[in-house]
DNA sequence: CTCGGTCTGTTGTCTGACCATAATTCCCCG
DNA sequence: CGGGGAATTATGGTCAGACAACAGACCGAG
């Protein structure tokens, strides 16, 4: 109740620690186009000086922006040097997903059925992409199914059926979609394997597997958005019934979408 | 769970930089359930004595793992002091989202989209969810509604429909939708909150939204998941293109899902 | 018992130093 | 004259110590 300095009125205005700030100019920038990916940030010493800050408290912001993914950094000298805004994804949106699922009991059940909601639209569009662009990919993808027609080990099957779910996410062209997708499947990447690896008949299910994927493109060349996002809800789904229901307590919900 | 330290025959070896390291024991914990929502980390002193590192490098992995929207930090004295576990979501996911538009050129539509495609899938649910659930939120849902009715301006009825959206959401009772379609819904915020200013016949815009949320109720309560999600992906784009489009060059990719 | 100031422990920031690394420079030798 | 290896140097990574800012804990005066 002592009256508080600035306390009063609006909360905003007060005092942003430091390296908030510096982490703010950053982005500013970045908002503004000035720093774009490749670009690389002035060393930290030269940071320093132009914000007037201490090196310490331009670390500890170098540190906030290495953690989201924006930028990473190598020592020694030369260009290539120092902090520079990274041109590839990194896999912070995995790792988040997954701390997530640790404290907050989000479970795989949940992950899964996220999973399912966007890949369900995104083979619906890919089904309603321009056939040029179905053609361009269509070589990689083919060849992908071939891939798993052949006799290979759960852990050899899995990368590759990795590869073709994003390879038809990639078709409809939309890279938040993507982003997220691959956000999900890096989070479940881990459970996803050993739910291969635990498969009892390993050579009949990767038969059916590779027999959904076809018909799921199959579906997307026809031009059926409907039926390739049915085919794809039912392939995840099922997979997730057969080889990983064990890893989190089914509550019952997968029962509102099998109906 | 997608890369815990001690992952595999692999060689840990390679030099991780200290920080980092600090990092890794914290998230360790995490995952092995030592550490929950609202634990207390020990004090940075404390941290360095027990890790053997210095006071900068302990600090450089708490702005690390704030940056993650993991931990939240406070200063001064007493138990509630020092780095603790958050207990409530942190914007991240919707900074990373915006950081990507500028970085990457996502576009609005992109986003909006990915937005439709969760939303499709998440009122869907909600149809489909437990009548005693759908009777516990129909109360706030309906005093929503009742409150859009009401005059108001665009800034004052932003935040109605944005609960509005977030209720339906909640109904579905999955976690992970919730928080990806919060992260996409906060990244499109400010551009949505202008859309709703630039609108040329407000009063008739604010009935015609309305309106449209009532509908998406009512499919809702009828359980017809389907309809639902119709609507709601109207609802979206149609808003999309009539007050957002001149914000971002539209490629055409509407076209696709308005067919 | 209540109010006020003071104490104490915490994070926030600064300084200066040294180490580890990698590009650059340069000199010696072939 | 050219090439290779050693020294140089610029950069990030880590450490130690200090002080400031802050907020709860404590205690004494009324």
């Amino acid at each position: 109740m002592t009256s508080r300095p600035e306390s009063g009125g609006f909360a905003r205005l007060e005092t942003t620690k430091s390296y908030q700030a510096v982490v703010n100019q950053v982005k500013a920038k970045i908002y503004s186009g000035e720093l774009r990916p490749g670009s690389s940030l002035p060393t930290e010493r030269t940071l320093c000086d132009e914000l007037g800050v201490s090196r310490s408290t331009v670390r500890e912001a170098m540190r906030s922006l290495e953690a989201l993914g924006i930028i990473e950094v190598t020592r020694g000298k030369g260009p290539a040097s120092g902090a520079r805004i990274r041109t590839v994804a990194s896999p912070v949106l995995s790792e988040l997903l997954s701390l997530n699922i640790a404290l907050h009991g989000w479970t795989l059940s949940d992950l899964i059925l996220s999973r399912t909601a966007l890949e369900r639209q995104s083979v619906a569009w890919a089904a309603g992409a321009a056939p040029s662009r179905l053609l361009a990919i269509a070589p990689a993808i083919e060849e992908s199914l071939t891939l798993m027609t052949e006799e290979c080990t759960p852990s050899e099957y899995y990368p590759v059926d990795a590869d073709f779910h994003l390879m038809l996410a990639n078709i409809s062209g939309n890279p938040v979609m993507n982003s997220l997708m691959q956000g999900l499947r890096g989070a479940i990447s881990d459970v996803m394997l050993k739910g291969f690896e635990s498969m009892p008949d390993w050579r009949s299910a990767q038969e059916r597997l590779t027999c959904e994927h076809t018909q799921i493109w199959e579906a997307i060349r026809a031009g059926d958005g409907g039926e390739a996002a049915r085919l794809v809800e039912r392939h995840i789904i099922d997979f997730y019934r057969e080889a990983l229901a064990d890893f989190d307590a089914s509550d019952g919900s997968f029962q509102r979408v099998l109906d």
